[in-house]
DNA sequence: GGTATATTTGTTATCGATTACAATAATTAC
DNA sequence: GTAATTATTGTAATCGATAACAAATATACC
């Protein structure tokens, strides 16, 4: 390995000289710059970071946890992470937590044994226990999507769940639908009450009755979304318009119904969350609500940024705006 | 920061000792590792992984360059890799180069900078120049899915494109096509390579003509599935048969021959490479070849390993099996 | 030209661990 | 009980950088 004393050897300077030229190049003369950058390139020298990093106490590296990375939904949430933290200087360290209580803990820590700057946090289970939540005060953490459950307030960038919600179940009303059903993801989280206290609080408001019996299902996934679907047919009265809490079960969902020989939207209208590149092109095209999530990331970073920084933030909660894309996999309620 | 002086001083022994009792804890007595372990709950310690890695030269941390994060089909292979890494003690820094050279080539010196011990490549155009090639040889590297152009063989772990290429046609054959065409994603790669002359080969055996205007496309997107698709419906002879290279394309092109009033599989066959998961739940399911996604990221990272602690490998190059998936978006030929 | 000041470079301590080597304590052998 | 051996602990060098401080050199000013 090549390292700055012999570098240093070669350009006949100091070790500090070198890493002078390096780091704070204003500070030497152009004559010892080039003497040590032409040793630079002879040697095919680059500084190590580990040993930078040791010295400074920053790594400039954040560690991103995140419950799936199949779901594109999260990637462009990342992909606005990423863009901002290259903009700061800062790598990303993507984390798959699987939903794995252990493994979050374990990457979590990466921040207290000086390998993170900071987290963000995509999932909502971190901290857990009583310990990881007295280790977490002390850390950088921002949390993007969801609250995260926690005496101390952390910085949130989140979406205005309960009112897409009633977006979406507005536009559903006003096509004459009364029978509705929800299939939902995780239930223990914010995002769920959210969504689901919207949907309510637009059918009180509509004097529409909503059996309870119509929400079913338990994780964010395609297979979910046909199990819920199979469900929900199988009642005695079929509902008319159901409402997926993200997109992969909505295309789990139309599945179903298809596989049935059903149609989606006369029989039955199916609107998603999330807005993944694919529900645009499914035959039908799904109606759903679209979530800034590239811009989620990028405040996301942002926000860790300063915290890192310590930089006073002016807000700790921030709700971006979304956008109800009418598709067609919602229509007229059958008559 | 609680650091192993801040801990020996609690517990009254050496640093040495400290360090020890976490690393190789044979070597202590049962009452000093006692006190050593009070010690270190009391403080809170963690050893800095920085610190850790600078002294011992390893930060059992691999990079893995994707040139796209949102393709789920990546994400498969990246959970093998993850899968591996974890079981032999080693952390994944995932990097979305986005066919960025730059930034790939930013990534690539993480490796050569003490940032990691290692890399996978799951793009192709690295290393590009003269520079990189020669900065590349020193570092230990894998490639998964696709063959790297440089002097040095790299390992690869990839697929035979050839003969899955060759099913794909054959099954297309077998139904009677005649007029195929082709929707490519990128045309500088291995892949491209052999997946078309897997395609001439069929066709030359079966004595079925086939016009080299009918390939089309530039990149793995559903974007270029779809205006791909409309060049081609709008030549005057139509083909029967798309073959796409990967199944975004094959969505996108779907999509456009249903928004064109035509019917899949009855007026065309299409057919996808990769298997990605939402590809089964399409309105038709598509027809298309099963890449062992997970299997190849394990199996690259098995080799990474070896590489790593110069474990000599058996073989330098390895073709894992594929399968051809027959569903509802292949069909007969229209008579 | 000589002093004061500014600029550039070198020396050395430091970051937080690990580890070769030295020193001490505990066992064993006779 | 003493010498030889082994097990445990401590001391200090080290990894590869950075940065405070000191020293040397260059520039400014009268």
């Amino acid at each position: 390995m090549t390292n700055i004393k012999k570098v240093s050897e070669l350009a006949g300077v100091s070790t500090a000289t070198v890493s002078r030229t390096l780091k704070m190049p204003d500070m030497v003369t152009a004559r010892t710059k080039e003497k040590v950058m032409k040793a630079v390139r002879e040697a095919g020298y680059r500084p190590s970071w580990l040993a930078t990093s040791v010295k400074t106490g920053r790594t400039n590296t954040i560690v991103v946890l995140v419950p799936n990375l199949v779901n594109p939904f999260f990637m462009r949430i990342i992909g606005g992470i990423e863009q901002a933290a290259q903009e700061r200087g800062f790598t990303v360290l993507l984390c798959d937590t699987q939903g794995d209580s252990k493994r979050e803990s374990d990457y979590a820590s990466m921040v207290l044994t000086n390998r993170a700057d900071g987290l963000i946090q995509l999932d909502h289970s971190f901290p857990f226990s009583d310990d990881d939540a007295k280790l977490a005060e002390t850390i950088p953490m921002v949390s993007v999507c969801e609250r995260i459950h926690s005496e101390k307030k952390y910085p949130v960038v989140s979406l205005d769940n309960y009112a897409a919600s009633r977006a979406l179940v507005h536009h559903l009303v006003s096509y004459g639908h009364t029978r509705f059903a929800v299939i939902v993801g995780q239930v223990v989280s914010q995002i769920h009450k959210d969504r689901l206290s919207g949907l309510r609080s637009v059918l009180a408001e509509e004097d529409i009755e909503f059996d309870e019996d119509m929400i079913v299902g338990q994780s964010y996934s395609i297979e979910n979304g046909i199990e819920s679907m199979r469900q929900l047919l199988a009642k005695p009265t079929r509902p008319t318009a159901v409402i997926c809490f993200n997109d992969d079960i909505a295309i789990g969902a139309m599945h179903e119904i298809h596989r049935q020989g059903l149609h989606v939207p006369n029989d039955i209208s199916v609107v998603g969350f999330d807005n993944v590149k694919v529900s645009a092109f499914m035959n039908p095209p799904l109606t759903t609500i679209d979530q800034p999530a590239y811009e989620m990331g990028r405040r996301g970073m942002e926000v860790l940024s300063d915290l890192i920084n310590s930089i006073p933030l002016t807000r700790s909660s921030e709700m971006l705006p979304f956008q109800l894309l009418e598709r067609q996999s919602s229509g007229p309620a059958p008559v």
